[in-house]
DNA sequence: TAGCTAAACGGACTGCGGTCCGTTTGTATT
DNA sequence: AATACAAACGGACCGCAGTCCGTTTAGCTA
């Protein structure tokens, strides 16, 4: 007989940050994560995202600050698990979407729509992705990057382009960055139109090269 | 006569955070800052830019911290004085250094050439440059930055790009941002002559669909 | 040299992200 | 129902960037 009791749904790998519930969530712990997100869309909503401190949410939702802490890791965590549902359906819609983002165009064409797209999810959610990116050691590393880096770079070989595919999936990946889109329209008001035309013609050009 | 006595030198909107010494600076402003600058070169030579906090770079230069707030204005704001030096002779460089990174040569090899400089200043400079970017609300309006932008603009346009040459120069200076070259290179091991290659390709084309 | 004033100074203070650790609680086992 | 323990909890605590404001001083003027 085992010595070393483990616990059934334990699964110890996850870790904390992950997406909605790693398997088996203690009962107070699945609340308590709905709380915080509840809360936390409530002050977004209200105040935008630079208003939410780990502090104020935890007031908010009536727990306390280390658990905020041991449920999302960061607020970089936060940001994204509150992203996450926007995320998942916009990868899905480049992934398994209908034609020309989906699969079943042509590779520039999917490019092309799928920058398109970019633009207009980071004018949504632009502001939780900036909050989620700043201050995250590993911006690059974290899941939904590496896919749409992937996808990007995927896309690139299957319309020809053979010179360094990775390096220009990155560059691509830079030019359509929540923080500089925001800040050109924010800033400079510059139209979102002009920034979906600005990337067909960039990966256009880049393709043709092939 | 005048009531109201002005200071000879004096010039308020100069502001701090400003280059080497806004003109007449008096002269225990001027040792602080010789002060902080030393300082703070030791600090991030012994131990890297990460290490340098404001109240240890205070306590090392034998200031206040409110002295070296009021010098220079915020941590990306001493940064960026570490780093004006470095920036002032890449800029010269490139405006009016010898061909072909300088005037002379077509706009095309001026871009490749400019590229490739950029990419080994950041590989010297660009932990410096990660840091004054960070916590930076204006990172893209930074006299550098605006300069940097202005002359792939000016670039662009010489090469023929009549497509939004403002908003191609955003993309193509994107993609040479220090946080995503030093993250290739730290994280990935990408070969620095691999990133200037990948940069020739990329503007190659971007130029060539003119 | 004495006096005056704008500028510089310094360090206590605030707010925030993040950590630590003693306490509580959910749940499986008997 | 009682026991046991891993997990969750909470809030005091830390380090850091940045601010505030009462005090000191450089340097002009008389």
């Amino acid at each position: 007989m085992s010595l070393i009791p483990i616990r059934p749904g334990a699964q110890p790998g996850a870790g904390p940050a992950a997406g909605p519930a790693a398997e088996s969530e203690r009962r107070d712990a699945a609340r308590n994560r709905e709380l915080l997100l509840c809360a936390a869309r409530e002050i977004v909503g209200e105040s935008g995202a630079d208003a939410l401190t780990m502090d104020l949410l935890a007031r908010r939702a009536g727990v306390g600050k280390g658990t905020v802490f041991r449920r999302f890791g960061s607020r970089a965590g936060l940001m994204m698990a509150l992203l996450s549902g926007a995320e998942a359906e916009f990868q899905s819609r480049f992934m398994f979407g209908p034609p020309p983002i989906g699969p079943g165009a042509p590779a520039l064409d999917r490019l092309v729509a799928v920058g398109a797209a970019r633009v207009s999810w980071i004018l949504e959610f632009g502001e939780l992705a900036r909050a989620a990116d700043a201050s995250a050691h590993n911006r690059f590393d974290v899941p939904a990057a590496v896919l749409w880096h992937r996808h990007l770079e995927m896309l690139l070989r299957e319309a020809g382009v053979t010179a360094d595919p990775w390096l220009m999936a990155s560059a691509l990946a830079a030019t359509l960055e929540p923080e500089l889109l925001l800040h050109a329209v924010g800033v400079h008001g510059i139209d979102p139109e002009r920034l979906a035309e600005s990337w067909r013609e960039l990966v256009t050009r880049v393709v043709a090269g092939a």
